[in-house]
DNA sequence: TCAAAACAATTGGTCATGCCACTTGACCAT
DNA sequence: ATGGTCAAGTGGCATGACCAATTGTTTTGA
Protein backbone atom coordinates (compact mmCIF):
# COMPACT_ATOMS: atom_id res chain seq x y z
CA UNK A 1 0.00 0.00 0.00
CA UNK A 2 1.65 2.85 -0.73
CA UNK A 3 0.79 6.11 1.07
CA UNK A 4 1.86 9.79 0.53
CA UNK A 5 3.26 11.87 3.33
CA UNK A 6 0.24 14.69 3.76
CA UNK A 7 2.00 17.52 3.56
CA UNK A 8 0.30 20.31 6.24
CA UNK A 9 1.76 22.57 3.45
CA UNK A 10 2.20 25.76 6.06
CA UNK A 11 0.51 29.20 5.68
CA UNK A 12 3.68 31.37 4.72
CA UNK A 13 4.86 28.42 2.10
CA UNK A 14 1.36 29.18 0.11
CA UNK A 15 1.25 32.73 0.67
CA UNK A 16 5.48 32.91 -0.42
CA UNK A 17 4.59 30.83 -3.63
CA UNK A 18 1.63 33.17 -4.62
CA UNK A 19 3.85 35.94 -4.72
CA UNK A 20 6.48 34.27 -6.28
CA UNK A 21 4.32 33.31 -8.72
CA UNK A 22 3.16 36.56 -9.88
CA UNK A 23 6.68 37.80 -9.84
CA UNK A 24 7.71 35.22 -12.30
CA UNK A 25 4.72 35.77 -14.21
CA UNK A 26 5.35 39.33 -14.44
CA UNK A 27 2.17 40.95 -12.62
CA UNK A 28 4.65 42.02 -10.51
CA UNK A 29 7.56 43.92 -12.52
CA UNK A 30 11.28 44.25 -10.90
CA UNK A 31 11.79 47.26 -8.61
CA UNK A 32 8.44 47.28 -7.94
CA UNK A 33 7.28 48.02 -4.26
CA UNK A 34 4.77 45.55 -2.67
CA UNK A 35 1.96 46.50 -0.77
CA UNK A 36 2.56 46.90 2.97
CA UNK A 37 2.90 43.74 5.50
CA UNK A 38 -1.06 45.12 6.79
CA UNK A 39 -2.65 45.23 3.79
CA UNK A 40 -1.10 42.55 2.38
CA UNK A 41 -2.44 40.41 5.44
CA UNK A 42 -6.10 41.93 4.82
CA UNK A 43 -5.84 41.30 1.10
CA UNK A 44 -4.68 37.61 1.29
CA UNK A 45 -6.69 37.06 5.06
CA UNK A 46 -4.05 35.93 7.08
CA UNK A 47 -2.30 37.47 9.94
CA UNK A 48 0.89 39.86 9.45
CA UNK A 49 2.95 37.43 11.49
CA UNK A 50 2.23 34.75 8.43
CA UNK A 51 3.18 37.66 6.07
CA UNK A 52 6.15 38.21 7.39
CA UNK A 53 6.96 34.81 7.67
CA UNK A 54 6.52 34.03 3.89
CA UNK A 55 8.40 37.70 3.41
CA UNK A 56 11.50 35.98 5.34
CA UNK A 57 11.69 33.44 2.79
CA UNK A 58 11.60 35.80 -0.32
CA UNK A 59 14.23 37.52 0.90
CA UNK A 60 16.09 34.11 1.53
CA UNK A 61 15.21 33.03 -1.69
CA UNK A 62 16.55 36.20 -3.33
CA UNK A 63 13.07 37.42 -4.86
CA UNK A 64 12.57 40.55 -2.59
CA UNK A 65 14.15 43.28 -0.61
CA UNK A 66 13.40 43.97 2.59
CA UNK A 67 13.87 47.84 3.80
CA UNK A 68 13.46 48.44 6.87
CA UNK A 69 10.96 51.55 7.50
CA UNK A 70 10.50 51.85 3.65
CA UNK A 71 9.20 49.00 2.54
CA UNK A 72 9.67 45.44 0.09
CA UNK A 73 10.58 45.38 -3.24
CA UNK A 74 11.20 42.71 -6.27
CA UNK A 75 14.58 42.30 -6.49
CA UNK A 76 15.96 42.17 -10.40
CA UNK A 77 15.70 38.28 -11.25
CA UNK A 78 19.43 37.21 -12.08
CA UNK A 79 19.12 33.86 -14.12
CA UNK A 80 22.08 32.90 -12.08
CA UNK A 81 22.04 29.49 -12.45
CA UNK A 82 21.50 27.61 -9.46
CA UNK A 83 24.51 27.05 -7.11
CA UNK A 84 24.90 23.33 -8.52
CA UNK A 85 24.96 22.69 -4.75
CA UNK A 86 23.19 19.53 -4.64
CA UNK A 87 26.15 16.86 -4.01
CA UNK A 88 29.15 15.83 -5.68
CA UNK A 89 29.15 12.50 -7.44
CA UNK A 90 31.53 9.88 -5.93
CA UNK A 91 33.52 10.03 -9.38
CA UNK A 92 34.07 13.63 -8.31
CA UNK A 93 35.23 13.18 -5.46
CA UNK A 94 37.99 10.21 -6.55
CA UNK A 95 39.27 12.32 -9.17
CA UNK A 96 39.71 15.09 -6.65
CA UNK A 97 40.83 12.81 -3.95
CA UNK A 98 43.82 11.45 -6.78
CA UNK A 99 44.62 15.02 -7.45
CA UNK A 100 44.88 16.59 -3.52
CA UNK A 101 45.96 12.96 -1.91
CA UNK A 102 49.30 12.62 -4.19
CA UNK A 103 50.38 15.99 -3.97
CA UNK A 104 49.44 15.87 -0.14
CA UNK A 105 51.65 12.40 -0.44
CA UNK A 106 54.20 13.63 -1.59
CA UNK A 107 54.73 16.81 0.59
CA UNK A 108 54.33 14.12 4.07
CA UNK A 109 57.45 12.39 2.08
CA UNK A 110 58.94 15.50 2.99
CA UNK A 111 57.61 16.62 6.32
CA UNK A 112 56.22 13.65 8.25
CA UNK A 113 57.41 12.91 11.66
CA UNK A 114 58.87 9.65 12.90
CA UNK A 115 55.85 9.56 15.33
CA UNK A 116 53.52 10.34 12.33
CA UNK A 117 54.77 7.33 10.37
CA UNK A 118 54.70 5.11 13.35
CA UNK A 119 50.86 6.05 13.57
CA UNK A 120 50.61 4.99 9.99
CA UNK A 121 51.77 1.80 11.16
CA UNK A 122 49.56 1.72 13.63
CA UNK A 123 46.76 1.64 11.14
CA UNK A 124 47.83 -0.41 9.07
CA UNK A 125 47.75 -3.48 11.62
CA UNK A 126 43.67 -2.23 12.70
CA UNK A 127 43.07 -2.82 9.08
CA UNK A 128 44.47 -6.06 8.97
CA UNK A 129 43.36 -7.37 12.39
CA UNK A 130 39.52 -6.41 11.34
CA UNK A 131 39.55 -6.93 7.51
CA UNK A 132 36.63 -9.32 8.33
CA UNK A 133 34.51 -6.59 10.10
CA UNK A 134 34.23 -3.80 6.70
CA UNK A 135 33.02 -0.94 8.76
CA UNK A 136 35.76 -1.07 11.12
CA UNK A 137 38.40 -1.17 8.08
CA UNK A 138 36.96 1.41 5.98
CA UNK A 139 37.42 3.63 9.65
CA UNK A 140 40.88 2.90 9.88
CA UNK A 141 41.32 4.06 5.59
CA UNK A 142 39.67 6.98 6.38
CA UNK A 143 42.58 7.53 9.47
CA UNK A 144 44.78 6.50 6.69
CA UNK A 145 44.71 8.79 4.54
CA UNK A 146 43.69 11.74 6.88
CA UNK A 147 47.00 11.31 8.73
CA UNK A 148 48.80 11.68 5.59
CA UNK A 149 47.07 14.67 5.04
CA UNK A 150 48.16 16.19 8.62
CA UNK A 151 51.62 15.12 7.93
CA UNK A 152 51.76 17.48 4.59
CA UNK A 153 51.51 20.08 7.38
CA UNK A 154 49.47 22.01 5.44
CA UNK A 155 46.26 22.99 7.04
CA UNK A 156 44.52 23.91 3.49
CA UNK A 157 45.40 20.13 2.32
CA UNK A 158 44.47 18.65 5.27
CA UNK A 159 40.68 20.43 5.52
CA UNK A 160 40.11 19.78 2.16
CA UNK A 161 41.09 15.93 2.45
CA UNK A 162 38.88 15.81 5.39
CA UNK A 163 36.41 17.29 3.92
CA UNK A 164 36.46 14.58 0.60
CA UNK A 165 36.26 11.99 3.49
CA UNK A 166 32.87 13.27 5.11
CA UNK A 167 31.64 13.84 1.32
CA UNK A 168 32.02 10.08 0.42
CA UNK A 169 30.54 8.89 3.59
CA UNK A 170 27.68 11.18 3.84
CA UNK A 171 26.58 11.60 0.29
CA UNK A 172 23.51 9.33 -0.19
CA UNK A 173 25.13 8.07 -3.69
CA UNK A 174 28.21 7.77 -2.45
CA UNK A 175 26.54 5.20 0.47
CA UNK A 176 25.18 2.95 -2.00
CA UNK A 177 27.91 3.28 -4.30
CA UNK A 178 30.40 1.96 -1.86
CA UNK A 179 28.24 -0.70 -0.49
CA UNK A 180 28.08 -2.44 -3.77
CA UNK A 181 31.28 -2.53 -4.16
CA UNK A 182 31.79 -3.83 -0.32
CA UNK A 183 29.56 -6.37 -1.21
CA UNK A 184 31.75 -7.41 -4.18
CA UNK A 185 34.08 -8.11 -2.12
CA UNK A 186 36.11 -4.66 -3.56
CA UNK A 187 38.12 -3.29 -0.76
CA UNK A 188 40.96 -1.33 -0.22
CA UNK A 189 44.39 -3.27 -0.66
CA UNK A 190 46.04 -3.24 2.50
CA UNK A 191 49.70 -3.75 0.29
CA UNK A 192 49.00 -0.76 -1.59
CA UNK A 193 49.11 1.08 1.82
CA UNK A 194 52.50 -0.57 2.38
CA UNK A 195 53.86 0.48 -0.29
CA UNK A 196 52.83 4.03 -0.05
CA UNK A 197 54.06 4.06 3.59
CA UNK A 198 57.45 2.58 2.21
CA UNK A 199 57.48 5.93 0.18
CA UNK A 200 57.14 8.00 2.97
CA UNK A 201 59.72 5.82 5.14
CA UNK A 202 62.19 6.53 2.43
CA UNK A 203 60.97 10.16 2.41
CA UNK A 204 61.02 10.21 -1.40
CA UNK A 205 57.73 12.41 -2.33
CA UNK A 206 58.47 11.18 -6.31
CA UNK A 207 57.33 7.53 -4.83
CA UNK A 208 55.31 8.51 -3.22
CA UNK A 209 53.34 10.93 -5.20
CA UNK A 210 52.92 7.71 -7.39
CA UNK A 211 52.24 5.05 -4.79
CA UNK A 212 49.45 7.22 -3.45
CA UNK A 213 48.33 7.78 -7.53
CA UNK A 214 48.06 4.19 -8.31
CA UNK A 215 45.95 3.56 -4.92
CA UNK A 216 43.12 6.12 -5.74
CA UNK A 217 43.73 4.83 -9.63
CA UNK A 218 42.90 1.47 -8.87
CA UNK A 219 40.09 2.27 -6.52
CA UNK A 220 38.48 4.54 -9.55
CA UNK A 221 39.27 1.92 -11.84
CA UNK A 222 37.26 -0.99 -10.15
CA UNK A 223 34.36 1.05 -9.69
CA UNK A 224 34.66 2.22 -13.12
CA UNK A 225 34.94 -1.39 -14.25
CA UNK A 226 32.04 -2.38 -11.74
CA UNK A 227 29.37 0.25 -12.60
CA UNK A 228 30.21 -0.63 -16.21
CA UNK A 229 29.84 -4.47 -16.36
CA UNK A 230 26.64 -3.73 -14.39
CA UNK A 231 25.14 -2.37 -17.42
CA UNK B 1 35.37 59.64 0.36
CA UNK B 2 34.46 55.79 1.55
CA UNK B 3 31.16 55.29 3.03
CA UNK B 4 29.87 52.20 3.82
CA UNK B 5 26.08 51.07 4.42
CA UNK B 6 25.40 50.27 7.38
CA UNK B 7 23.67 47.31 8.37
CA UNK B 8 21.02 46.61 10.60
CA UNK B 9 21.36 43.19 10.69
CA UNK B 10 17.45 41.63 11.68
CA UNK B 11 17.28 39.81 15.13
CA UNK B 12 15.97 36.72 13.46
CA UNK B 13 19.00 36.30 12.06
CA UNK B 14 21.05 36.37 14.37
CA UNK B 15 19.28 33.67 16.32
CA UNK B 16 19.53 31.62 13.07
CA UNK B 17 23.77 31.89 12.52
CA UNK B 18 23.94 31.36 16.72
CA UNK B 19 22.13 27.88 16.30
CA UNK B 20 23.50 27.32 12.70
CA UNK B 21 27.30 28.00 14.64
CA UNK B 22 26.26 25.27 17.03
CA UNK B 23 25.20 22.77 14.99
CA UNK B 24 27.95 22.94 13.03
CA UNK B 25 30.46 23.14 16.00
CA UNK B 26 28.69 19.70 17.00
CA UNK B 27 27.66 21.13 20.23
CA UNK B 28 23.81 19.78 18.58
CA UNK B 29 24.31 16.54 16.92
CA UNK B 30 22.42 15.47 13.87
CA UNK B 31 18.95 13.64 15.04
CA UNK B 32 19.02 15.83 18.60
CA UNK B 33 16.01 17.22 19.40
CA UNK B 34 15.43 21.42 19.75
CA UNK B 35 14.28 23.03 22.88
CA UNK B 36 11.01 24.02 22.04
CA UNK B 37 10.51 27.48 20.52
CA UNK B 38 8.88 28.80 24.00
CA UNK B 39 12.11 27.70 25.87
CA UNK B 40 14.27 29.24 23.16
CA UNK B 41 12.55 32.19 23.05
CA UNK B 42 13.31 32.71 27.17
CA UNK B 43 16.64 31.32 26.84
CA UNK B 44 18.04 33.30 24.04
CA UNK B 45 15.96 36.41 25.34
CA UNK B 46 13.96 36.96 22.22
CA UNK B 47 10.05 36.84 21.18
CA UNK B 48 8.62 33.37 20.12
CA UNK B 49 8.06 35.01 16.24
CA UNK B 50 11.26 35.71 16.30
CA UNK B 51 12.44 32.74 16.61
CA UNK B 52 9.63 31.65 14.27
CA UNK B 53 11.88 33.22 11.65
CA UNK B 54 14.79 32.26 12.54
CA UNK B 55 13.39 28.37 12.91
CA UNK B 56 12.12 29.13 8.99
CA UNK B 57 15.37 30.07 7.65
CA UNK B 58 17.11 27.41 9.05
CA UNK B 59 14.44 25.00 7.79
CA UNK B 60 15.14 26.84 4.23
CA UNK B 61 18.62 26.25 4.31
CA UNK B 62 18.35 22.55 5.22
CA UNK B 63 19.56 22.95 9.01
CA UNK B 64 16.44 21.14 10.70
CA UNK B 65 13.64 19.76 9.68
CA UNK B 66 10.57 20.91 11.47
CA UNK B 67 7.50 18.59 12.16
CA UNK B 68 4.23 19.85 13.75
CA UNK B 69 3.15 18.85 16.70
CA UNK B 70 6.29 17.12 17.52
CA UNK B 71 9.24 19.70 17.83
CA UNK B 72 12.42 20.93 15.53
CA UNK B 73 15.40 18.33 14.78
CA UNK B 74 18.57 18.90 13.09
CA UNK B 75 19.19 17.46 10.03
CA UNK B 76 21.99 15.38 8.56
CA UNK B 77 24.36 17.74 7.50
CA UNK B 78 26.67 18.20 4.26
CA UNK B 79 29.96 18.36 5.14
CA UNK B 80 31.31 21.85 4.65
CA UNK B 81 34.76 22.91 4.27
CA UNK B 82 36.27 25.42 7.11
CA UNK B 83 39.65 25.75 8.27
CA UNK B 84 40.92 23.37 10.66
CA UNK B 85 42.46 25.26 13.84
CA UNK B 86 43.23 28.48 13.67
CA UNK B 87 43.37 30.39 9.90
CA UNK B 88 45.01 28.83 7.31
CA UNK B 89 48.23 31.12 6.09
CA UNK B 90 48.94 32.66 3.22
CA UNK B 91 51.25 30.28 1.53
CA UNK B 92 49.32 27.39 2.65
CA UNK B 93 46.78 28.75 0.16
CA UNK B 94 49.38 29.30 -2.07
CA UNK B 95 50.77 25.56 -2.09
CA UNK B 96 47.33 24.26 -2.61
CA UNK B 97 46.35 26.84 -5.20
CA UNK B 98 49.27 25.43 -7.14
CA UNK B 99 47.96 21.61 -6.38
CA UNK B 100 44.71 22.08 -6.95
CA UNK B 101 44.06 25.19 -9.44
CA UNK B 102 46.58 23.43 -11.74
CA UNK B 103 45.07 20.08 -12.42
CA UNK B 104 41.48 22.00 -12.41
CA UNK B 105 42.89 23.77 -15.26
CA UNK B 106 44.50 20.61 -17.52
CA UNK B 107 41.08 19.04 -16.91
CA UNK B 108 39.17 22.52 -17.47
CA UNK B 109 41.38 22.72 -21.07
CA UNK B 110 39.62 19.30 -22.17
CA UNK B 111 36.10 20.20 -21.31
CA UNK B 112 35.62 24.29 -21.08
CA UNK B 113 32.82 25.42 -23.78
CA UNK B 114 32.62 28.26 -26.10
CA UNK B 115 31.13 29.90 -24.18
CA UNK B 116 33.42 29.79 -21.14
CA UNK B 117 36.22 30.45 -22.98
CA UNK B 118 34.82 34.07 -23.59
CA UNK B 119 33.95 34.97 -20.64
CA UNK B 120 37.47 34.43 -19.62
CA UNK B 121 38.69 36.88 -22.22
CA UNK B 122 35.91 39.23 -21.03
CA UNK B 123 37.54 38.71 -17.87
CA UNK B 124 40.97 39.47 -19.01
CA UNK B 125 39.31 42.82 -20.75
CA UNK B 126 37.81 43.80 -17.09
CA UNK B 127 41.58 43.35 -15.68
CA UNK B 128 42.91 45.87 -18.34
CA UNK B 129 40.84 48.45 -18.19
CA UNK B 130 40.44 48.58 -14.50
CA UNK B 131 44.48 47.76 -13.76
CA UNK B 132 44.79 51.32 -12.15
CA UNK B 133 42.07 50.68 -9.53
CA UNK B 134 43.21 47.26 -7.29
CA UNK B 135 40.32 46.69 -5.93
CA UNK B 136 38.27 45.63 -9.16
CA UNK B 137 41.58 44.23 -10.90
CA UNK B 138 41.66 41.85 -8.36
CA UNK B 139 38.00 40.78 -8.24
CA UNK B 140 38.28 40.13 -11.93
CA UNK B 141 41.20 37.34 -10.86
CA UNK B 142 38.92 35.79 -8.44
CA UNK B 143 36.70 35.52 -10.99
CA UNK B 144 38.78 34.76 -13.67
CA UNK B 145 40.07 32.14 -11.59
CA UNK B 146 36.88 31.15 -10.38
CA UNK B 147 35.61 30.33 -13.92
CA UNK B 148 38.49 28.22 -14.83
CA UNK B 149 37.28 25.70 -11.65
CA UNK B 150 34.04 25.78 -12.96
CA UNK B 151 34.92 24.89 -16.34
CA UNK B 152 36.56 21.90 -14.76
CA UNK B 153 33.35 20.48 -14.30
CA UNK B 154 34.05 18.98 -11.11
CA UNK B 155 31.87 20.28 -8.24
CA UNK B 156 34.21 19.47 -5.80
CA UNK B 157 37.32 21.25 -7.51
CA UNK B 158 35.36 24.64 -8.22
CA UNK B 159 34.16 24.49 -4.58
CA UNK B 160 37.87 24.01 -3.38
CA UNK B 161 39.18 26.67 -5.44
CA UNK B 162 35.87 28.73 -4.53
CA UNK B 163 37.01 28.42 -0.64
CA UNK B 164 40.81 28.97 -1.04
CA UNK B 165 39.56 32.25 -2.43
CA UNK B 166 37.06 33.21 0.10
CA UNK B 167 40.10 31.89 2.90
CA UNK B 168 42.92 34.31 0.69
CA UNK B 169 40.35 37.30 1.24
CA UNK B 170 39.17 36.74 4.73
CA UNK B 171 42.24 35.65 6.97
CA UNK B 172 43.59 38.85 8.00
CA UNK B 173 47.16 37.16 7.69
CA UNK B 174 46.20 37.34 3.96
CA UNK B 175 44.62 40.11 3.99
CA UNK B 176 47.18 42.67 5.14
CA UNK B 177 49.79 40.17 3.26
CA UNK B 178 48.02 40.69 -0.12
CA UNK B 179 47.82 44.71 0.98
CA UNK B 180 51.68 44.78 1.53
CA UNK B 181 52.31 43.16 -1.68
CA UNK B 182 49.46 45.36 -3.63
CA UNK B 183 51.52 48.40 -1.97
CA UNK B 184 54.62 47.07 -3.22
CA UNK B 185 53.06 47.33 -6.86
CA UNK B 186 53.01 43.71 -7.15
CA UNK B 187 50.23 42.62 -9.05
CA UNK B 188 49.04 39.95 -11.30
CA UNK B 189 50.45 39.92 -14.63
CA UNK B 190 47.27 40.19 -17.42
CA UNK B 191 50.37 38.13 -19.85
CA UNK B 192 50.11 35.02 -17.52
CA UNK B 193 46.45 35.30 -17.57
CA UNK B 194 46.82 35.52 -21.72
CA UNK B 195 49.11 32.59 -21.82
CA UNK B 196 46.62 30.48 -19.50
CA UNK B 197 43.62 31.23 -21.97
CA UNK B 198 45.72 30.60 -24.42
CA UNK B 199 46.40 26.76 -23.47
CA UNK B 200 42.57 26.43 -22.79
CA UNK B 201 41.61 27.71 -26.23
CA UNK B 202 44.15 24.76 -28.10
CA UNK B 203 42.35 22.24 -25.53
CA UNK B 204 46.26 21.56 -24.53
CA UNK B 205 45.87 20.02 -21.04
CA UNK B 206 49.59 19.84 -20.39
CA UNK B 207 50.46 23.07 -21.54
CA UNK B 208 47.60 24.79 -19.64
CA UNK B 209 48.62 22.86 -16.14
CA UNK B 210 52.28 24.46 -17.09
CA UNK B 211 50.65 28.03 -17.39
CA UNK B 212 48.53 28.01 -14.44
CA UNK B 213 51.40 26.58 -12.49
CA UNK B 214 53.89 29.02 -13.20
CA UNK B 215 51.23 31.65 -13.05
CA UNK B 216 50.51 30.53 -9.29
CA UNK B 217 54.33 30.17 -8.46
CA UNK B 218 55.64 33.93 -9.95
CA UNK B 219 53.21 34.91 -7.19
CA UNK B 220 54.44 32.30 -4.32
CA UNK B 221 58.06 33.58 -5.47
CA UNK B 222 57.31 37.35 -5.44
CA UNK B 223 55.62 36.60 -2.30
CA UNK B 224 58.62 34.90 -0.64
CA UNK B 225 61.25 37.39 -2.28
CA UNK B 226 59.48 40.18 -0.84
CA UNK B 227 58.89 38.51 2.63
CA UNK B 228 62.51 37.80 2.39
CA UNK B 229 63.99 40.95 1.76
CA UNK B 230 61.92 42.50 4.46
CA UNK B 231 63.87 40.92 6.40
C1' DT C 1 -4.56 -9.37 31.72
C1' DC C 2 -3.97 -6.61 27.95
C1' DA C 3 -5.11 -4.12 24.09
C1' DA C 4 -7.99 -0.34 22.62
C1' DA C 5 -9.92 3.98 23.55
C1' DA C 6 -9.88 8.30 25.88
C1' DC C 7 -7.32 11.75 27.92
C1' DA C 8 -3.79 15.24 28.94
C1' DA C 9 0.51 17.49 28.15
C1' DT C 10 3.54 19.30 24.87
C1' DT C 11 4.65 21.36 20.58
C1' DG C 12 4.31 23.84 16.37
C1' DG C 13 0.80 26.96 13.58
C1' DT C 14 -1.73 31.00 13.44
C1' DC C 15 -3.78 35.14 14.91
C1' DA C 16 -4.59 39.84 17.05
C1' DT C 17 -2.70 43.76 19.09
C1' DG C 18 0.53 47.02 20.67
C1' DC C 19 4.77 49.60 20.71
C1' DC C 20 9.24 50.95 18.84
C1' DA C 21 12.71 52.52 15.31
C1' DC C 22 13.49 53.83 10.90
C1' DT C 23 12.30 56.00 6.42
C1' DT C 24 10.20 59.42 3.80
C1' DG C 25 8.29 63.44 2.37
C1' DA C 26 5.88 67.57 3.43
C1' DC C 27 6.27 71.68 5.82
C1' DC C 28 8.56 75.43 8.09
C1' DA C 29 12.26 78.56 9.60
C1' DT C 30 16.50 80.52 8.27
C1' DA D 1 17.58 77.38 -1.66
C1' DT D 2 19.09 75.17 2.55
C1' DG D 3 18.49 72.77 6.62
C1' DG D 4 15.78 71.28 10.29
C1' DT D 5 11.47 69.59 12.27
C1' DC D 6 7.73 66.64 12.46
C1' DA D 7 4.08 63.42 11.35
C1' DA D 8 2.52 59.50 8.68
C1' DG D 9 3.71 55.08 7.00
C1' DT D 10 6.47 50.92 7.28
C1' DG D 11 8.95 47.11 8.92
C1' DG D 12 10.93 44.94 13.55
C1' DC D 13 9.77 42.90 17.64
C1' DA D 14 7.13 41.55 21.88
C1' DT D 15 3.12 39.66 24.21
C1' DG D 16 -0.60 36.68 24.83
C1' DA D 17 -4.01 33.80 23.28
C1' DC D 18 -6.08 29.93 20.85
C1' DC D 19 -6.00 26.00 17.48
C1' DA D 20 -4.26 21.57 15.63
C1' DA D 21 -1.16 17.83 15.52
C1' DT D 22 1.66 14.68 18.14
C1' DT D 23 2.91 11.78 21.85
C1' DG D 24 2.85 9.55 26.16
C1' DT D 25 -0.22 8.30 29.94
C1' DT D 26 -4.31 6.80 31.90
C1' DT D 27 -8.56 4.76 31.78
C1' DT D 28 -11.70 1.56 29.98
C1' DG D 29 -13.69 -2.69 28.26
C1' DA D 30 -13.72 -7.44 26.86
Amino acid sequence: MELETIKTERLYVKVAEQISKLVKEGNIKTGDKLPSERVLAERIGVSRPTIREAMIALEIAGIIEIRTGSGIYVIDQKPELFPSDEGVGPFEILDTRYIVEAEACALAAARITDEQLQELRDTIKEMEEEEKRPDASEQADMKFHLLIAEASQNSAISAIVKWLWELRNQSALSKSFMARLRKEGIHPSINQHKRIIAALEIRNPEKARIAMKSHIESASESASTYFASKK
